[in-house]
RNA sequence: CGGGGCGUAGCGCAGCCUGGUAGCGCACCUGCCUUGGGCGCAGGGGGUCGUUGGUUCAAAUCCGACCGCCCCGACCA
């Protein structure tokens, strides 16, 4: 394509409203214009790139037995009350009605519609497995859309389903997209973590997040340093680092101390002189409407994810200040387990085995010293604790560090939520009626543009890996106007396209420092310039990462690219 | 939804405090010039100052309401 043709609106500055580099980037490049908060509108170039990640995953998905499908965007509410997530869902799902008031929604994911078609047309074991896929629009209406394509709200989607008769097969299938994922990734250039993800309102029993890291990330991952320990930290566990001081020795009994003023966990280590993991930390939470006491040795964070899952509770909530002066009779800062008998009181597995603690004494202004689970209060334990970075593997003595990721790909081991609740039935061999078990996963297209984008740039631009770049190559004559330049570059513009290159021929009437500052800015990763050197019949191919540049004859200029590309 | 910031030409911004002619850089158009890293010279076009109500002889500027966008938090398959 000649560029002179085209529609590439390139920003010399970067748009105010844009923070993270993709987006800057993205706008910049002339990418992709926004619509509204949360909406984009992708031009030329970001749909190119778009629809290279997509062949990509396309051929993957394909070369594991996926069969491509394309599914409604607008659904009735019936099938997601079937499944309850019409209720679920609360405000991120986009509702609408129809003129005979009907309720509808807009898709947010698919495994309500998906089941749907297999309850109405698989009958047979025969006819399983089956792996669903497409490529399609999602909608959310995100809280808080931000950073760019990183979080919106409408956005593209690589989504499959697998039905299988038994849990070998959901294996297998997730297995499939496990290693689908880790070549579809791979491919796009990325640096990716594969780690183990919790299921969330996904229901299901295994999950694995696809990772790539990025300041302007949302989630956290806990890693050893050895990276034989993956983990989002919603789902990560540690053996904690040891408490800084070793716990008083003895059978004590709980002893009252006066603490003024004295509030959080910081202030009564530094009025005590003990470090905070001498502590235990009181958390008054609300689950599902009843109160629970949570305990965490001082220095830990709550992981909510894993408090919700301990206690099977729907919904999660810390307790208003007016809830724990009625419960406790005191406020918080000043609260503890001993002597509370009006709720359950559960208590991180880190506090096992600790002796003659301090905690709150239920009182105003005073804290309790020689506190000892167990024996100065019952508790049940379970693993609430949230890792921290300094925390070890819990069967290694590897170090855990905690990075920040973008989520490029997540799949679940969906198990029987959707075909159980949705009535999905086969028949076995022995004409019984079983229901088959599904696992979902899903790719976010944009995603995987912003994070390469993310991930490779530097501070003229865009750094594309040649697979997912708008295009290959770039042939730059310096100076068209030069009617031998032009010549010689259309030639080899041309031949690249002869050797089934993605080329792109900039001759536009602009100066030179133009038509370099605007390719390195949309990130081609090969230009050919053609200029002062085309009397000795040689010109320049310059590779976009490294900025290097080697002469070549101007015959060879294309296959030249395309060796270096396509090996 | 809570907190903060911002809305003036396509982009980046000044002007607002202290009311009175709407400005700068880039981009754009025309001509000349130039051609290896966002050239140079000359001329030119383009703005309901987010919307709306109020105060005033007079509002981009002061006051109120609303809308939009961005950031932090809450939230988030």
């Amino acid at each position: 394509m000649r560029w002179s043709k085209l529609f590439i609106p390139t920003l010399r500055e970067n748009p105010a409203e844009a923070e993270v580099v993709s987006h800057q980037l993205l706008l910049r490049a002339g990418y992709i214009r926004q619509l509204s908060a949360g909406l984009y509108n992708y031009l030329f170039l970001a749909q190119r790139s778009l629809n290279k990640v997509i062949g990509i995953v396309r051929e993957e998905m394909d070369a594991i037995g996926g069969q491509e499908m394309l599914l409604a965007a607008l659904h009735p509410a019936e099938i997601w009350q079937e499944s309850g997530r019409w209720d679920v869902m609360g405000q991120n799902m986009f509702r609408l009605k129809d003129r005979f008031d009907r309720d509808l929604c807009l898709g947010m994911t698919h495994e309500e519609v998906m089941t749907f078609i297999a309850r109405g047309e698989l009958r047979s074991y025969k006819q399983l497995p089956q792996l669903w896929y497409q490529i399609q629009t999602k909608f959310r209406d995100e809280p808080r859309p931000k950073s760019g394509l990183l979080r919106v709200r409408q956005f593209l989607m690589k989504d499959s389903y697998s039905f299988d008769m038994d849990a070998a097969g959901l294996d297998l299938a997730y297995q499939n997209h496990y290693d689908a994922y880790c070549r579809i990734f791979s491919r796009a250039g990325l640096q990716y973590l594969a780690v183990e993800a919790h299921s969330g309102a996904m229901g299901g029993s295994q999950s694995h997040e696809f990772m790539v890291a990025s300041e302007a990330g949302e989630d956290f991952v806990a890693v050893s340093a050895d990276g034989s320990y993956q983990a989002n930290l919603e789902k990560a566990v540690s053996r904690p680092t040891l408490p800084l001081a070793p716990d008083p020795e003895g059978d004590r009994a709980p002893e009252k101390f006066p603490t003024p003023g004295r509030k959080t966990i910081a202030e009564v280590a530094a009025f005590t002189g003990l470090p905070e993991t001498a502590q235990i930390k009181s958390l008054v939470m609300v689950a599902d409407g009843k109160p629970v006491l949570v305990l965490l040795r001082g220095d830990h964070q709550l992981s909510e994810t894993k408090l919700v899952t301990v206690l099977g509770a729907a919904d999660v909530r810390p307790a208003h200040p007016a809830e724990i002066r009625e419960w406790f009779g005191a406020d918080a800062g000043s609260l503890g387990p001993v002597g509370i008998t009006n709720m359950p009181v559960l208590a991180d597995l880190a506090l096992r085995g600790r002796r003659n603690m301090i905690c709150g004494a239920n009182e105003d202004d005073y804290h309790l010293r020689h506190v000892t689970p167990e024996e100065d209060f019952a508790c049940a334990f379970a693993d609430l604790r949230q890792v921290a970075a300094g925390d070890w593997c819990l069967d290694s003595d590897q170090p855990l560090e905690i990075r920040k990721t973008i989520e490029i790909g997540h799949i679940f081991k969906l198990g029987y939520k959707y075909s159980e609740s949705m009535g999905l039935r086969v028949l076995n061999a022995e004409g019984h009626e079983v229901t088959p078990i599904m696992g979902s996963y899903g790719i976010g297209i944009e995603r995987v543009l912003s994070a390469a984008v993310e991930q490779h740039h530097d501070k003229d631009g865009m750094m594309l890996p040649p697979s997912i770049a708008p295009f290959e190559v770039v042939v730059t004559p310096v100076n068209a106007a030069e009617p031998a330049q032009l010549s010689a570059a259309e030639a080899i513009y041309r031949r690249c396209r002869e050797l089934g290159l993605d080329a792109l021929l900039d001759d536009r009437d602009e100066r030179p420092g133009v038509k370099f500052k605007d390719a390195d800015l949309i990130g081609i990763p090969y230009r050919v310039t053609v200029g002062k050197k085309l009397p000795q019949g040689m010109v320049e191919v310059t590779e976009r990462r490294t900025r290097q540049s080697v002469d070549v004859l101007v015959a060879d200029a294309a296959a030249h690219v395309r060796g270096r590309i396509h090996g």
